[in-house]
DNA sequence: CTGAAAGCGCTTACAG
DNA sequence: CTGAAAGCGCTTACAG
């Protein structure tokens, strides 16, 4: 079934077409000292054999391994946001020739022998750092790695970055909102699992100083920190429907947690848009089915400048190593947000906790 | 800032050591006939001079890469899936201290290249391949890739598979609609895109010999093949919507479609599942927020048990290379199943049409 | 238990 | 334009 014999050689593509090794090696680089018919033949040869070349090989004497290493969280914690960065990065390295080797650290001790093995450290040309909190002792291990270290979706000043600014799009998330006229703005983020991080921290400091800027004082029962998960998410929730004055708007720190909170005001009967706005951040591909309003970023475009970052760094080691890219953010309106009711707030509130949910979604009590 | 002196060698740790290379080599890789104070003082001294092993050179030389590469379809089409099995994948391949290598393949061209090059063939010792329908050519291409080849989310017949039986998952899910009551069940699938599979084919079959079994015909109308974009996944429902006798039930091939199709289904105020049922197939980590009837399956056991396969095929060769591992899949009724209308259906589905959208689905017209 | 030597399959000066 | 030779950093018989 499985072809077992040995693989072909350059000595053999040699023995076959009639020259030496050299050559071989020569006419498969494409190096131009190379007679036409030389190369000829040594395709040929090569193709009829169906030499392939080994990589372990040439690395041996290049010192390169043609092959660029991604470390990432496990993505199943932001599958939509990883996955596609991965396939843009795996796209722009495929056009280069290079391999992408892929570290997934899910727990703390994966990621403890990541940076004590540091197994990309000889074995890669190049490493990408995606969505990670890094620890000064880390950070340090990386500086010494010996090859090109690119950060993305995060930055580290002096090191090569990619990445959005967190806090200018919760800014201009935080600004629309408050030009619908809300004025009370509960922000729900995900408490950050042993240092594993989706810019919450920035995307606070946005909505921080949005309200400041609007004269508004920042209200700490308005900014929940709950486990990333559906329960955690529901407590987080419920924790908003329980103030004593309760928030016309919440913005979630991505679409994922929206969805969630979505999903649970709808099944407490309270209405989004009418009592209450959610406001995400990603623009998920599923954002657009849900009405969901968001501040979009492109992990595609994320995932592309990295990988062509680390490409031309290889291809140009003059070129410099430590530029920062900042992508740009922009707010998608949608159904999700609009301005909040007209009765006041609290009251408002109240109303929308006593009233049963069917109810209180029909207004005909 | 980037440390670029060179990289100790076993040759350093050696003369550090006091020992000879093949010590070294023995020491650490923890074969039993080395000293325990010679094997204290190499690890001692590798510590030291923060020594890697170059897998090239011991790849040259055992024949072995110490990599596994996957190949997978641009994972934007089923982030969810896809990356939710990668990160088993990388987990389980991980613990055996092999890497994984990515080769994300995004269209026809990059397919060629991929079969044409076969960049896998010396540069990893097994290929796992998910989720694509292959041609003959290019299964003949993987037989005399010379490595172990396991196929994920897929299977044929001698080959090693891990996969789920798509049509007895279908079957239970049309089951779950006739029992509640359905009779006509329509069934939405993404037409193909290039042989990159998602298993439409089975998922059809089960549904039409759930069909058949329950003496139902089978009707040509209700099954569509829509484009996988919002735009085509409105074009179907559309379709199903202007039957002149509109279907009580649809399954959809994916939940990420399901979520289109539910929000199509709300925007025009049809009821789910109060005038049409709609059942999904996955168990995305959504399913449960948006409250999707759903038949469920396994991401992270299909990664898991692939990446299982493949490390016990290459720790012992002798192993059955080519078994096939079926998981598991099973019914999650949720909210958006039901029992038809009580009207009769034909009737149910023209007032449907004809009543405005927030009209209908108050039901107070 | 340890070391010297050969050799894995390439690339790269160096001669011609 | 081409080939013989050295050497990349390891592992593995082979001797001792």
């Amino acid at each position: 079934m499985v072809g077992e014999q040995r693989q072909a050689t350059m000595a053999d593509v040699a023995r076959e077409a009639g020259v030496s090794v050299s050559t071989v090696s020569r006419a498969l680089r494409g190096v131009a000292t190379v007679s036409p018919e030389a190369r000829s033949r040594v395709e040929r040869a090569a193709k009829e054999l169906s030499f392939s070349l080994s990589r372990s090989a040439s690395s041996l004497v290049t010192g390169k391994t043609r092959r660029v290493a991604v470390l990432m969280p496990g993505l199943q914690r932001a599958p939509w946001f990883l996955g596609t960065a991965l396939t843009a990065m795996a796209e722009v390295l495929g056009e280069a020739e290079l391999d992408l080797l892929v570290y997934v650290v899910n727990n703390k001790s994966e990621r403890a022998a990541f940076f004590d093995r540091l197994p990309a450290r000889r074995n890669a040309d190049a490493l990408m750092v995606i969505s990670f909190i890094l620890t000064a002792e880390e950070r340090e291990r990386l500086d010494d790695l010996g090859v090109p270290v690119v950060f993305v979706s995060q930055h580290t000043a002096g090191r090569a970055s990619v990445y959005i600014d967190d806090a200018e799009g919760a800014h201009k998330g935080i600004q629309h909102l408050l030009n619908l006229g809300h004025r009370r703005i509960a922000h729900m983020q995900s408490a950050v699992v042993e240092s594993f991080s989706w810019s919450a921290h920035d995307r606070l400091a946005g909505y921080r100083q949005a309200l400041e800027e609007a004269g508004l004082p920042y209200d700490d029962a308005l900014v929940m920190s709950t486990e990333y998960s559906r329960q955690g998410i529901r407590e987080g929730v419920g924790s908003l429907l329980s103030l004593p004055q309760m928030p016309t708007a919440v913005f979630v720190e991505t679409d994922e947690m929206a969805f969630e909170v979505l999903s649970i005001l709808r099944s407490c009967g309270i209405d989004v848009p009418g009592r209450m706005s959610v406001l995400g951040f990603d623009d998920h591909s599923l954002a657009e089915a849900l009405n969901l309003s968001t501040v979009a970023q492109s992990p595609w475009r994320t995932g592309h400048i990295a990988a062509e970052l680390v490409s031309s760094i290889l291809a140009d080691p003059s070129s410099d190593p430590t530029p920062h890219v900042v992508l740009p953010t922009h707010l998608v309106p949608r159904g999700s947000t609009a301005p909040p009711p007209r009765a006041e707030q609290g009251e408002a509130a109240a109303a929308a906790l006593q009233a049963p949910p069917s109810a209180a979604s029909a207004g005909n009590s």
